[in-house]
DNA sequence: CTAGGGTTAG
């Protein structure tokens, strides 16, 4: 939305006007109404409400909006004469976005053609251009970038160090690599030769796509052509290595390229950053903390990401009184926390259930003025649905969107898988309504969720529909989706359904999983046919897939209805040959 | 004082 009042601010077009107008009103409405019906009366006040439909929030919604769905279709089967309002949203949401990228492209492309008609005839001019190419790459346009810069090359006129280096950047950090490679090898035909900037973004690049060796191997090249690597280039590769595990090693190449610049080798707060993170990673906060104590005593200034840093290895170590403590440092030494920090708090406390503590942390934070973002609300939702209280991290929903913050999916399958899971249907398809009418598209994940609901409440019917519904939406089910599925059939007793659902997911090329056998093996156990569930089992076994001690288990049981002990006996001696900790008795 | 390095969740 941010990039639709930034396009509508600068353009006068009475369309984009209007739609800017139409879709303040909107959200604003949205808010407000949502906010009152859905969350307020309904989930606050509990048990046994009549369920408040989406097409109720709507057409209150559109009604403030003078914006009567009739006047939009023509098409009432509706008694109530209301239409669907959702449809009017999908409408209005597809109007937006295409005149947003109209807009877009009308902008870009006046803007190259203003530099591509008038731009070569003096030198300030390309000036111009090279700022051109430097915005684009900062903004991750780089085709055009590369173009502009094979126009200028035509023309005879070679851009500098500094402009490549921002296209060979762009072109790392995007991933490109092979043209990053490109550019690199035409610098060094035709200029400007690369310098230590261009094969520092060059090697991290590499070590983006976990290329370490390339990105060693690069750094002799450029060692080879006489540039020298600096800290930086350390940085890049210590950190990669230590992503590796190889912390020794990137010591080592530390000293030796460093080795000129006596001394200085440990003091940089980067490089000491990267390797306390790294020890915190691996569980060793003894050593971490000696290389803090380093950097306190040598450099007497500690940085924000090395106190995060620090703050988040507390928050592994499940330690939350030194995180607090040294985020109480941090303060008072006049380092002002960022949303990092707080993240790494909330992550903490939610992991170890001290919501209360999520709570006043939020709080904190939104006084600090410290905005929380997607990541923040995603933990502390997850955090209460994880503790069963739906209803407090819905209302965390709620907050993201009296923010205008549109939740992404993950969140709102947070929820939706909450209410489903704690046999609040109604809600749960209330959520995903929502989460519709904000634009959001549910994914595999929101499906899964929807048709465990259903499947807990006993609707297997609904369920499979449900399957078709994703399939209409060009969403695939995965093997959790077959799974739920299958389970169910199998509850119900309706094995056949379950082999058949088993039969066309391996048609299509999903592999099963150990909860699509443990199903089926229940499901055949369950009606009596243990051959069958000894051919799955066997079957599970020829997969390779771990075994747990549920499969084990229902058989076990079976046998044991059966009264034969021999076979009893012969499966639990197979258990324990296993040497793991659950029995299956 | 304009290009390159370190931190948060699935």
């Amino acid at each position: 939305m941010a990039a639709f009042s930034i396009a509508c601010g600068e353009s006068s077009s009475p369309l984009h006007i209007l739609i800017f107008r139409l879709w303040n009103q909107t959200i604003d409405s949205i808010k407000l109404n949502v906010a009152n019906l859905l969350f307020t009366s309904r989930i606050r006040t509990d048990d046994d409400i009549k369920p408040c439909s989406l097409k109720n929030i709507l057409g209150v919604v559109s009604d403030q909006c003078q914006l009567r769905t009739e006047d939009w279709f023509s098409n009432k089967n509706n008694s109530e004469n209301e239409g669907d309002p959702r449809a009017v949203f999908n409408v209005l949401d597809s109007m937006l976005k295409e005149n947003l990228d109209r807009l877009k492209m009308m902008r870009e492309s006046i803007s190259l053609a203003r530099v591509g008609l008038m731009g070569c005839t003096s030198d300030t001019d390309y000036r111009g251009h090279v700022d051109v190419i430097r915005d684009l790459c900062l903004g991750g346009k780089l085709g055009v970038a590369l173009w502009l810069r094979s126009k200028m090359i035509q023309k005879g006129i070679v851009p500098d160090v500094l402009t490549h280096n921002y296209l060979v950047n762009g072109l790392c950090k995007t991933g490109d690599m092979q043209k990053a490679d490109c550019v690199i090898r035409e610098m060094v035909e035709i200029g400007p030769t690369p310098n230590c900037v261009t094969y520092n973004a060059f090697i991290k690049g590499y070590c983006d796509i976990d290329d370490v060796d390339k990105a060693l191997h690069l750094l002799s090249t450029m060692v080879s052509t006489g540039i020298r690597p600096n800290r930086v280039t350390c940085n890049i590769l210590v950190h990669a290595l230590c992503k590796k595990g190889l912390v020794g090693v990137g010591t080592k190449l530390l000293g030796e390229i460093l080795a000129d610049d006596e001394g200085k080798a440990t003091s940089d707060v980067i490089t000491s950053t990267i390797l306390m993170d790294s020890c915190f990673k691996s569980g060793d906060t003894i050593n971490a903390l000696d290389i803090w104590e380093d950097i306190f005593h040598t450099n007497t200034q500690m940085d924000l990401v090395a106190y995060n840093v620090l703050i988040n290895g507390f928050c592994l170590s499940r330690d939350m009184n030194f995180a607090y403590k040294y985020f109480c440092q941090m303060l008072k030494r006049g380092t002002l926390p960022d949303i990092f920090t707080y993240n790494t708090l909330l992550g903490g406390l939610c992991k170890q259930g001290k919501l209360d503590e999520v709570c006043y942390v939020y709080d904190v934070m939104l006084r600090a003025g410290v905005a929380p973002d997607q990541i923040s609300y995603k933990m502390i939702v997850q955090g209460f649905c994880a503790h069963g209280d739906v209803v407090k991290a819905s209302e965390f929903l709620l907050h993201m969107l009296e923010k205008s913050i549109v939740p992404e999916p993950h969140i709102w399958n947070l929820i939706i898988d909450g209410y489903g899971r704690c046999g609040y249907l109604d809600r749960a398809f209330s959520v995903r309504d929502l989460m519709l009418s904000f634009g959001v598209a549910p994914n595999v994940f929101t499906f899964n969720a929807l048709i465990y609901a259903k499947i807990k409440g006993g609707n297997i019917f609904d369920a499979f529909s449900l399957k078709k519904e994703m399939l209409l939406n060009n969403i695939f089910p995965d093997v959790v989706t077959y799974n739920l599925l299958i389970g169910a059939s199998c509850n119900m007793g309706q094995i056949h359904f379950a082999l058949q659902l088993y039969h066309e997911m391996l048609m299509l090329g999903y592999e099963p999983d150990l909860i699509t056998y443990t199903e089926l093996i229940r499901g055949q156990c369950m009606k009596g046919n243990v051959k069958e569930a000894e051919e799955l089992f066997a079957k599970l076994q020829k997969s390779g897939l771990h075994i747990d001690h549920v499969p084990f288990q229902i058989l076990i049981m079976t046998y044991c209805k059966m009264r034969k002990p021999d076979m009893v006996y012969y499966l639990y001696q197979k258990w324990l040959a296993r040497d793991e900790r659950v029995s299956p008795l």
